[in-house]
DNA sequence: GTTCCTGCAAAAGATTTGCAGTGAC
DNA sequence: GTCACTGCAAATCTTTTGCAGGAAC
């Protein structure tokens, strides 16, 4: 998984940086060669507020900045996410999503309508502080947590 | 020997009927027939104390009960999904793992060892409490929350 | 010139669908 | 006998892999 100093590498320098300046460094500092594909692919992630799967990023690319491969795209997001830059999110529709980590500020988890497939974030601190002290007394070292509430939105609701 | 109970047990009323037998109940109240292969994925389901994928069920039933066909599974998965009698818990590991509903007492979530695939249930009424309380405050009707935490188990942190 | 990104196409893995045979009623 | 459950095979969908051409250094 992550490599040993990837953690250290992603922490952002001053607070000013933006997470889309802290991937292109980050990624930078990892590779020998920097190509479009993958800039592409962080600005993109870096536009959007939730989590996006592989394929909606290919459409989003194929008619906005720049084509991309899919086989590029989804080993972009693995690198991302081996760097610690982006976390996969599993919502329960047969493809994962992924988002941007921007720290403890940008933390959230899901809202998933089972109706008409919406995913929307949301946070609490007080369910957080709940996670992080059951983290805790856990059998495993927990590095990330994920939290997805399931129902009908207002929209599907009636 | 008389054993008290015994009468009761053979005529389930709601509080005091196992799973397996609830199941079995509620599927005979939907279907006009009932086949050897819906009992099979049940009774297997009922005797697992956590999440199983399809394929899992597939292997188990093949090399025990009675085999069965894997888009069988797959139906009979789905089946048991719509009357809320399963839960499908994606843990990312693409591919989904169902396991029985039990109510309040068999209520748990799962930890996820990232590095082995391994997937452990865990219980904590004090995080149950949060979430309650998150999911009357957000925008959609929830019907079922899903915790999941990765890290990595004791076997693989050395 | 060398290295390594990237795109394309094919492969792999999970899940769904169409259809025919068998079993339940 | 009729209808529905089940099995088989093929199709679909997401994700991964192999390889060759081209871009970055």
């Amino acid at each position: 998984m992550a490599r040993p100093g990837a953690r250290l590498a992603a922490m952002p320098r001053a607070g000013t940086e933006s997470w889309s300046e802290r991937a292109q460094r980050v990624l930078a500092e990892s590779h020998r060669h920097s190509g479009g594909a993958r800039r592409a692919v962080v600005e993109l992630l870096d536009s959007q507020s939730c989590a996006l799967s592989a394929l909606e990023i290919e459409d989003a690319l194929r008619t906005g900045r720049r084509r991309v491969a899919r086989a590029s795209i989804y080993r972009i997001l693995d690198e991302l996410e081996r760097l610690e830059l982006v976390q996969k999110v599993e919502v329960g529709q047969a493809m994962a999503r992924y988002e941007p980590l921007r720290g403890e500020n940008g933390h959230h988890h899901h809202l998933v309508c089972d109706s008409c497939g919406a995913v929307m974030p949301f946070t609490d601190p007080e369910l957080e502080r709940a996670i992080k002290k059951t983290s805790r007394r856990v059998p495993i070292d927990v590095a990330v947590h994920e939290i997805v509430l399931h129902g009908a939105c207002a929209d599907c609701r009636q």
